[in-house]
DNA sequence: TAGACTTTTTTGACTGGTCTAAACTAATAG
DNA sequence: CTATTAGTTTAGACCAGTCAAAAAAGTCTA
């Protein structure tokens, strides 16, 4: 059984491979768990000799297909109870992330089947992310964020917003970004702002906090870059 | 903060004194955590040393009234939650434990508060153990065990059965023992076995898992014995 | 009251997770 | 192409919690 650590690495590393691909630095996976970077060095070593990661010395780390699953499982269990405390409970959306990270190792496969009965099979948790359903498949709408599925030039479809936040929502709506609109990455600038073109031709600076929240679908050919050189993410 | 660790030996001392009155041994706390003795011996160290426990070599382990209080947080939170289970996400009463043992470590007061207000502020939780209140004060009329509260010759008031299971239910229903009969203790058996005589002056031999479940308000003077070596029990 | 037996404590070791400080790599700017 | 710097790994230490084996204390019985 994995302990409570195992699984903060293992979802850290999914969070983060799933907005910036990998490989994943020691020093990101420090970020996300307020650990410091010698304590990462230790357990990513660990965790690739168990086969959960794939490592590689001085350049990061990959989940493996077992560390896929076992990393989606914390997030199946994590998303739920994030539902389960809105719904049952009346948590706001904002309140119920510490909450499910405390919970999230400690409740069964019996009460994570239950929570999902009683709430009727939810698709998506309340900030918008959507939740892996019990066999753990990864609903191929549920698209990939923004910056890691587009190169500049590229184009794709919007799939969702995974926030529920009313002002990031109406920045987008403003901007002609919503679900099913075309948008071109045309600028990805060091310090995080995201310069994309909309359908209708306009440009929209978006701060990294709100770029992070969109996630689209790859345009099946672009027009200027030509094929080849594709990300491969899995 | 205490640790999982800590809070499993607090709430264990806990239900043992509350069945069987400090003080609370080595032995005793090893068996109902599943740790070795010498485990179990320098962690009530370390305990005692928190100011949690008062303890005497050789002999036992007492809680402080510190530790009285974050043990009841332990059990508020436990029997909180398995109401919960039960009544929201329809676990049986007899499923509700282990999940329980998990979950109370690891829920905020924020959750508990919750709980306790979508539950309507239970009284007990579905074994039929009474649910303390937030402000941690033990509600008199919970009573004590049986064995606990009543020598050889001692007289008192069934206060509650602290079970649901139909077949002891029925067992006590059938002996005459319900809430507000008296009993007379007649004898414990080294074995375990509690003979009581009840109002009618019928003698009844519980064993010692039926005699468990039974919590006694002592009669105000006994007939028999003569006042003067009540037990000490806080 | 002297074993014999039970229970508790001590001792020493180990695991998992963490940190600080020091050493090392890799990338970058001259 | 080297020197600086940013990021990573190693080395060594520590804490909490656990165990097995051995020593000590307490208890019971003949």
């Amino acid at each position: 059984m994995p302990t409570d650590a195992v699984e903060d690495y293992l979802k850290a590393i999914y969070r983060i491979e799933s907005r910036a691909g990998p490989p994943v630095s020691t020093s990101q996976i420090a970020g996300a768990l307020d650990k410091t970077p010698a304590t990462v060095t230790s357990m990513v070593e660990t965790l690739s000799e168990r086969g959960l990661l794939s490592r590689e010395k001085y350049t990061g780390v990959e989940l493996t297909p077992a560390g896929e699953v076992a990393a989606l499982e914390v997030v199946r269990r994590h998303r739920l109870i994030e539902a389960f405390l809105a719904e049952q409970l009346d948590y706001e959306a904002t309140e119920v992330h510490d909450e499910a990270d405390a919970l999230e190792h400690h409740v069964s496969e019996e009460f994570t089947r239950r929570v999902e009965r009683v709430l009727d099979y939810p698709a998506a948790d309340p900030h918008g992310d959507p939740i892996p359903p019990a066999d753990l498949s990864t609903p191929e709408d549920a698209g990939t964020a923004l910056v890691a599925a587009l190169a500049p030039g590229e184009r794709g479809t919007v799939a969702r917003i995974s926030d529920r936040d009313p002002d990031v929502l109406e920045f987008l709506v403003d901007a002609g970004i919503t679900p099913g609109t075309t948008v071109e990455v045309v600028d990805v600038a060091s310090f995080g702002l995201v310069t994309v073109r909309t359908s209708d031709g306009d440009e929209h600076g978006l701060p990294e906090a709100v770029a992070d929240r969109v996630y689209v679908r790859r345009a099946a050919e672009s027009s200027a870059a030509g094929d080849g050189q594709e990300a491969s993410d899995a």
